[in-house]
DNA sequence: ATAATGAAAAATTTATAAATTATTCATTAT
DNA sequence: ATAATGAATAATTTATAAATTTTTCATTAT
């Protein structure tokens, strides 16, 4: 197998790939695009395709690691930092979540994409390393929401794992769209207002007997 | 079709149905499983099933609803009034995950029963039922907790509410066997940490602006 | 060199027939 | 009456062939 292209060119290319595969996978699903579609929306030839991805299942990897990445710039650009600690958790869990279902409303059909990654290895290294961001994330806005005196929590990473696990149900796309996607604001709203109040309080992450 | 026998005999006879059924499930998986096979081990004909449960679907249903029955019922049977409340919540929580993974690692094949009952609307009622009840018992206990001073959260009704949401990635099989059963009880420790800091604390579930 | 093609091979999916399984029901037994 | 059967039918699954799709690669173009 020929080794993937490296270029300046070839990014370029690579990127137009996903953003048209990301418009095929969202109106057609996953399963019902296949490369040639791909290769048409980008004027190529099926084979040429495999210059810039391994596979049809890289592809998709993509294009999850690109909303992902729209996910975290959508973060960046909207985090407030003149807030306080407490707020800009809650945002960072809100506006991933709310990303997910304003995509879950629009495109139902990515609920496929979003299973096909959780059976693949490399799907799921995509997914572990935007969790693994996500956590790094919180353990930083909870260690200043300690170092300020607005948190009261032992051990911060702990902690932030617990934001991240108390709300990880609302990151399961295949969980939020059977919950039924118009419950789901209200119920992550009350489960952030006991998680940042176990932030607050005194006794939180304390170690256990 | 006929009405379903409703005699004292005829529920002793469906419990057998269930035993067997929930055996040949784990064994052999829900698909793998038929109508003819659960017959033969019940010792009658395939279509005398028909007398005691509407069609397969209704068998495996009943076979979770008494999986969640164990469950309820071990919840009663360890429950020590004698605790505080939070340690009651973590109870309640803890000992449903448990039972969940100790299934789990035992019978891997129930995630093909489970992933059944979230297709039929019969089954979400079964799951629906059981959840009900929960957050109906962790309300219980809330209420206690503040009734003692123990906790410190304005709206019981949602502070339940937001322990049940916060940890039900922990109660979806498919979530559990993928995140890794043995990280599992590990990281629902940590969440109970902080949900229960939160119920802890002064300013829990205060109305938003 | 890098980019791209198009035809060939491998893998997968779809269509269809055959076989199995689920379900009903007329009949028999208790 | 209630319980159960087993044969008949309906629905589903499996096996297989045909068609499609994915993937590779030798070749051409830039």
């Amino acid at each position: 197998m020929m080794r993937l292209q490296a270029s300046e060119a070839a990014d370029e290319t690579r990127d137009e790939i996903v953003r048209q595969a990301t418009q095929l996978f969202t109106h057609y699903g996953y399963s019902k695009t296949n490369i040639g579609d791909i290769a048409l929306a980008c004027d190529m030839s099926a084979g040429n395709l495999y210059r810039y991805f391994r596979n049809k299942q890289a592809i998709g990897h993509a294009v999850v690691a690109r909303f992902f990445d729209e996910v975290d710039a959508c973060i960046e650009r909207g985090m407030d930092e003149s807030q306080c600690a407490e707020a800009r958790v809650r945002f960072v869990i809100t506006a991933a979540v709310e990303h997910t279902v304003r995509e879950l409303r629009q495109a139902p059909k990515i609920v496929e994409l979003s299973e096909m990654i959780c059976e693949t290895e490399e799907g799921q290294a995509v997914v572990g390393e935007h969790v693994q961001r996500n956590l790094a994330r919180l353990t930083g806005l909870v260690r200043e929401g300690v170092a300020n005196r607005e948190f009261n929590v032992n051990d911060a990473e702990a902690a932030a794992r617990a934001v991240q696990m108390g709300t990880k149900f609302f990151h399961i796309p295949f969980a939020l769209a059977q919950h039924g996607l118009d419950r789901v604001e209200a119920d992550l709203a009350v489960t952030l207002d006991l998680l940042c109040a176990g932030l607050r309080g005194r006794a939180a992450c304390q170690p256990r007997d």
